[in-house]
RNA sequence: AGGAGCGUAGCUCAAAGGCAGAGCACUGGGUUGUGGUCCCAGUUGUUGCGGGUUCGAUUCCCGUCGCUCCUCCCA
């Protein structure tokens, strides 16, 4: 074969589909419970948006876009997370003066250049929810409820929560000034990523793998230690709001997260059933992100989560249906003279709604009642030269083998009836 | 970016230097106009690509392309 898809980019075929519209559709029905609105935003942006929005020194933005320059010579990026967009076009449209608090989701497709593996591709596809201009703690508990009620509604029951507080910019200087000033004695110990991360981001270090980093860090001052009377506060009232939810989590004070806008709450729902790429749904807070794009400052809250990931899951749990898609009738021809009463036969019935289907392929009879049986065909009319001599179709009922004479006065009312019961 | 594994029929996989096979699927027949089960017959190949070793390579070697998984990070 001469041709591929592009490394990463993968097709989604239509036997996959149905796991599809069972993620989209439960996404759907829940944002909307949720009270949040549909927002669609270009598939890519200037790359300063990114740039700026989710910080340089973080994975994404430093070795995992998708950049080019345009032909008009602008370096243009497709996005590689949809929340930079979202509070870009939240400005840019003054959302601000139009409504207090904004709830807005979004679901398609995204791009980070990296090596792909399970669960992981280059274009990839994302849900997510945002939610700007509130600092209240109950919203944080919101968008964790709504991001683990879609799990739930899917059938997934094996999902963890891991959430912590990483504070507020000023909170956040404080402990990396202390947490560099613990780690720099011990620098001799750290993986050369992490010596690196020293300088440019300390937080990441936190969540590094190797195992003599996490030695290192694990006698080092925590997060949740230095928060302000204010995020100790919200940290607080937002897990007493999830207490009163019900809903069960493990505080992480390791988890920093690979963006560089998010502030107080951070959360991440996992599923143990999935390979080592196990997180479905990443969020938290940004107060500062509006203001760094130009904006009053603004508190927002939001999360995104992987369809991939979740498709995986459901496939391994055989939980979508695929009944329901089979033929209502297929129309059997024995010649050309009946095959042209059976077009036009097809297309009325068609116009009522039925899913119907005649032979394109030259086959026989019997081979035609062969793929009317593989397409799960509810009834099967036979058409031939002994049927139009009396004006009417056999209908043959394909689960008992019962078939009936149908006049071809009154067949769509006569059909429809037949096959709606 | 680095590591490992795998590329043979439409699909799932055998053949381990000596005639490229099986199951499924597909087509026809048993049924001159009737599916599912059954029986019979038939079609299907640049063994990813290029080179090397050999009398002979799907098999061994080198290269290359592709896919998959893993490390890192994340959705």
């Amino acid at each position: 074969m001469k041709y591929y898809a592009p490394k990463g980019l993968s097709d989604i075929l239509p036997e996959e589909i149905p796991y599809w519209h069972a993620v989209e559709g439960e996404v759907r029905s829940a944002m909307s419970s949720y009270n949040y609105r549909e927002i669609r935003t270009p598939m890519m942006e200037k790359t300063e948006v990114f740039a700026r929005g989710v910080g340089e020194d973080t994975d994404v933005v430093s070795k995992e876009m998708y950049t080019f320059d345009d032909k008009g010579g602008r370096s243009m990026t497709l996005r590689p997370e949809n929340t930079a967009s979202v509070v870009r076009a939240y400005l840019e449209h003054k959302f601000f003066g139009k409504e207090e608090l904004s709830k807005w989701y979004y679901v398609g497709p995204m791009f980070r250049y990296e090596a792909p593996q399970k669960g992981r591709s280059r274009q990839f596809h994302q849900y997510g929810a945002e939610a700007i201009g509130s600092d209240d703690p109950a919203l944080d508990a919101e968008l964790i409820t709504l991001a683990i009620d879609i799990l739930t509604s899917l059938g997934l029951e094996d999902v963890g929560l891991k959430l912590n507080s990483i504070g507020c910019p000023a909170d956040r200087e404080d402990y990396i000034e202390e947490l560099v000033s613990y780690l720099e004695p011990k620098q001799e110990g750290l993986c050369a990523d992490c010596q690196e991360r020293l300088t440019t981001n300390p937080l990441r270090i936190l969540d590094c793998k190797n195992e003599t980093c996490q030695e290192i860090v694990k006698d080092g001052p925590v997060m949740t230690d230095h928060l302000c009377e204010d995020c100790q506060v919200h940290f607080d009232e937002v897990k007493s709001y999830l207490g009163e939810l019900e809903v069960d989590y493990v505080i992480e004070p390791k988890l920093v997260r690979g963006l560089d806008y998010y502030t107080k709450t951070v959360f991440e729902v996992f599923s143990e059933d999935l390979g080592a790429q196990d997180a479905l749904v990443g969020g938290g807070r940004y107060d500062g992100l509006v203001e760094l794009f130009g904006g009053e400052p603004t508190p927002a809250v939001g999360f995104a989560g992987g369809i991939e990931r979740l498709v995986l899951l459901l496939e391994e749990l055989e939980r979508v249906s695929h009944s329901g898609e089979g033929l209502d009738l297929y129309v059997a021809t024995i010649d050309e003279e009946s095959k042209k009463v059976a077009v036009k036969i097809q297309r009325e019935l068609r116009k009522v709604g039925l899913i119907t289907e005649v032979d394109y392929l030259g086959k026989s009879l019997q081979g035609q009642l062969g793929y009317a049986d593989r397409y799960d065909a509810k009834y099967t009319a036979i058409l031939g030269p002994r049927e139009l001599e009396d004006d009417e179709l056999t209908l043959r009922n394909m689960e008992s083998g019962d078939q009936i004479k149908v006049s071809l006065d009154n067949y769509v009312e006569d059909i429809g009836k037949r096959i709606t019961d």
